[in-house]
DNA sequence: TCATGATATTATTATATCCTTATTTCCTCA
DNA sequence: TGAGGAAATAAGGATATAATAATATCATGA
């Protein structure tokens, strides 16, 4: 009867996915972005997006060679309400503004238009 | 920066933990109560009680013989409202609505009144 | 199709978690 | 004050978790 919620109340009960979560509430972002921004190794933050998976909190898209990872539009209430306030350093909001890597190359590779936030606005199919 | 969130899921992220909240949810129950409804030992409530109680989730308020344990009104809203669509076992209800044993002991040993619903409505101190 | 870079998986280790049994502590009340 | 019951703590073992390093997979573009 609880094994579902205990299942995502575990994962949310660590510091790093936390962290991540904070971070896709900013915008969607690519594995190595995270990596930049995380204290972990590559590996580690592959693992922490696959729970994160796993209990449907995230979701993942393929552009160009980077996987991008986004939170679900279809979140438990309770979760989404949750990640609403989750706060967020002001470094890692100014890095996801300003630095971004992954987004400027792919903008840049496909020859779009400068507006590059039509990567964030991706909606969950 | 997330480790105070992080401890209080990992404290929701265990399914017996879940039940006891649930219970608690219901009305307060005495540990004797709890070790009952649950199918684990008397230690291992203990263990979880404390976990509920660091994370500030439970109080605790002895009554004669027995220790009480109810849910916090001060809560996380996000908790609160989490707790408030907990779903609880209609068997697990009908046995704390009916088989009150140390609530009707503590009743009859004090030789109150037969309204023992006043030990359910304990404020927080 | 092959090389490359991005990500995932595997193997391993250290630590944390959760259970049990045994024991101790702490109230209550005779 | 001391006997008895209720709950907490301690000790120990099995499993889960989270990290790393090493390796494998996979998509892209030349």
């Amino acid at each position: 009867m609880y094994k579902e919620w205990s299942e995502r109340f575990r994962a949310l009960g660590d510091g790093t996915r936390l962290h991540i979560l904070g971070l896709l509430s900013v915008r969607d972002a690519c594995v190595c972005e995270l990596v930049e921004l995380l204290p972990v190794s590559q590996p580690a933050v592959s693992q922490h997006l696959r729970k994160l998976k796993q209990v449907g909190f995230v979701r993942e898209y393929r552009q160009k060679s980077w996987v991008f990872y986004a939170l679900r539009t279809d979140l438990p209430p309770v979760i989404a309400a949750f990640l609403r306030d989750l706060p967020v350093a002001e470094s890692d909001v100014s890095w996801l503004s300003t630095h971004q890597v992954a987004i400027s190359c792919a903008a840049m590779e496909e020859g779009s238009s400068t507006d590059s936030s039509s990567l964030l606005t991706k909606s969950l199919t």
